[in-house]
DNA sequence: TAACTTTAAATCGTTTACAATTTAATTGCA
DNA sequence: TGCAATTAAATTGTAAACGATTTAAAGTTA
């Protein structure tokens, strides 16, 4: 690549990263209004559909947020119904995170979302997998915070 | 892939994409701090590197971001004197960006940023490409806004 | 055990981000 | 020409996102 290249748009790797995740959250809106929820509530039940109830903190890292994104987010969840917040008896600083059984119904109306937003990327399921394992490991591989 | 793993958060394509974006992002902050700009001004001055003068429109065209996002930015950068804004003489609706001198001079400061940011990412060169290329077809694939 | 340190979550301030609406200029066409 | 439709940017409202700080609980140690 010539030298003058490297500060143009189309040659950044982080912009285009950056552009396809705004473009594909996008996508989710539609799937996820009829749910009534946002991406990021989304992503915060596909934590808990796997681990219920779960440690605030060890929810944050799942999810490379922090709490001051986590704290509202989670505390708008509770007002909505989907999942309560509760101090551990053993440690009053942490508190624990726990779906309603309104919380566990949605999964079942989330449960086709995968495969139509599959669909909606016009990638094949290998390309899909390919792709986000290579994001995978380069995530691993980034200097930590 | 067995069925109830379509719903796991490791096996999203758009969780991937998502975390990655957001940690390169945090990666470049130590650089653009130096500039004393945020991301969205970096990317915004990568496009005016490119192309001085620009109408308002092209600008949020190529960044992906809408006049909600962008004028607020642009009149940001515009008080930090970056920028300025100025209406078209042949069409009042539209705004034109064109840089300052201090504008054009911050890109001999961001011509190290590109390989620096490489490096961090810890991928090769040709990684790094294939990566953003595969990205790009991806972005291009979409079904449009 | 009292003071210091560490840890966890909440809070605060600033910046993005976008949908939806508004305002104003231009274009189309009857 | 005059009015409806379109277009461009700004505005409004809401929801992230994160750095930095604060508050409070728990752990450490002198």
């Amino acid at each position: 690549m010539n030298n003058k290249d490297y500060l143009k748009l189309d040659n950044q790797l982080c912009f285009a990263v950056y552009t396809c995740s705004k473009e594909i959250i996008r996508l989710y809106r539609p799937f996820l209004d009829k749910l009534g929820i946002t991406y990021t509530h989304y992503i915060t039940l596909l934590v808990l559909w796997e681990t219920d109830p779960i440690p605030f903190k060890k929810l944050c890292n799942h999810l490379y947020l922090d709490s001051g994104t986590m704290t509202p987010v989670l505390k708008s969840m509770e007002k909505k119904g989907l999942l309560t917040r509760s101090r551990m008896e053993n440690d009053e600083r942490q508190i624990s995170i726990s779906l309603t059984q309104l919380g566990r119904e949605l999964k079942e109306q989330a449960a086709t979302i995968p495969l139509q937003m599959l669909c909606r990327t016009q990638l094949s399921p290998e390309e899909a997998n390919t792709l986000r394992d290579t994001l995978h490991r380069l995530l691993k591989r980034l200097p930590q915070a």
